[in-house]
DNA sequence: TTCACACTTCGATCATAACCGAAATGTCTC
DNA sequence: GAGACATTTCGGTTATGATCGAAGTGTGAA
């Protein structure tokens, strides 16, 4: 029917309830194996196999075998930048239970997006930045300047590196639940491998949460000039 | 089952070929009355008009009644950008006959995408404006700089008031056809009006395709050094 | 008022695909 | 090799939703 590339068949794979807990899952960064997957999105194993058959065929997530175990990642920085573009114009579901209502405050509260910060802690950073004119906004895109570079190396995160890979470098995403702008792109995401490697921000057992520690708030306080945020 | 917003919704009403056809005929930019979006779409006005109340319902498109007419009409560019991102990752599909291959080819060659200029013709303006150092690339970010300005001031194009605007200034959108990236964001959309007001690119009959006039080559030659494209 | 037209609502049909039980395949441990 | 475990294949059931014919609503023109 329609010339352009076959975007339905793209979007129906995503468009399944199940499909979407898995990729979600994934959206963590980390390659999840099969099971774990089934688990997240409540469904059989059976189910899960035939569902993560038909992604690696739509080319969204990719396998990798370790013995008897399969793993499963997504397929690169454009499946999860296409994920949070719909993520932004998707409407808020409504919270079901007590459970659910608390994780849903700890990933508001900080989380992963993919491979950056994202979450009040993710904007409130950005906002940090922006303010301290280490980062600047050129139209709506973010552009690091000389003394963004040099504060930033000074704190052990690879700048020089990062500005050479093809990928977006200083990308802004849109934070579903702030909706607003954090730091997204290799810089954002070179930052958070950072804070991740000084111990200032560590994962949650849950998916995609983040706690900042105590060593993390005086450093951001330190560096930035950030205070804790209420919970 | 899922804390973060309802992705599947969206991604479900995304994701089925005759919606699909009809949003992709808006991703033209204008306004289309139901009965041409079914035509889009072949398939029954009953059929479209229950496929077009969920898009509404879904906050996907905007509806606007003109007497017995319904115009409808993308509700953003937000949800431009997620069609855009969904392309950029979808594959492409193989072509069915002769009169869909020509299509395709006028489709290639030059076209709308939302509101600025795509395909062979807008990715090489988006190349000689790198070429001549009217357009930067900050990471993979788009900067104008000063004498960009000037020259794009100088052919009529409203630079000031767009960098204002909340929305991307200078956003690089993956062509799909090209597989590179070809200038969007307001001042996309600016340059893009600016050559339909002077005649230098026209709509064809079909739906997103776009032609270059002779008074076009002639002022693209002269302003920007670009050489007539072969079909 | 009458007709034509654009669109919507209702109802029934039909195709698709999500789902799981049962059983098979493959891999690791003992 | 035996048994446990992760994943897949097969088959049959079931729910969902896309589709269109028929009839209804609302607008504009004659």
């Amino acid at each position: 029917m329609n010339s352009s590339p076959n975007i339905a068949e793209i979007a129906s794979l995503i468009g399944e309830p199940s499909r979407i807990a898995m990729l979600v899952s994934l959206l963590g960064g980390k390659a999840l194996p099969a099971g774990e997957l089934a688990g997240a999105a409540r469904i059989s194993p059976q189910t899960a196999s035939s569902h993560l058959a038909k992604l690696v065929e739509g080319g969204l997530i990719i396998q990798e075998s370790y013995g008897r175990h399969k793993y499963f990642r997504l397929a690169g920085s454009e499946v999860a930048h296409a994920l949070e573009a719909l993520q932004a114009i998707a409407p808020a579901k409504p919270v079901r239970s007590l459970r659910e209502s608390d994780r849903l405050k700890a990933l508001q509260y900080a989380r992963t997006c993919y491979d950056h910060l994202a979450g009040q802690v993710g904007v409130a950073l950005t906002d940090k930045l922006l303010e301290l004119k280490l980062l600047e906004k050129s139209g709506e895109e973010f552009v690091l300047n000389a003394s963004g570079k040099m504060k930033l190396q000074a704190i052990g995160v690879g700048v020089e590196e990062n500005a050479k890979s093809r990928r977006h470098f200083a990308r802004p995403c849109l934070d579903w639940s702030e909706r607003r702008h954090h730091l997204a792109g290799s810089l954002g995401a070179a930052l958070t491998r950072r804070l991740f490697e000084l111990g200032w921000i560590e994962k949650l057992p849950g998916n995609r949460a983040v706690r900042v520690t105590d060593t993390g708030w005086e450093g951001l306080s330190e560096q930035f000039g950030m205070t804790r945020l209420p919970r």
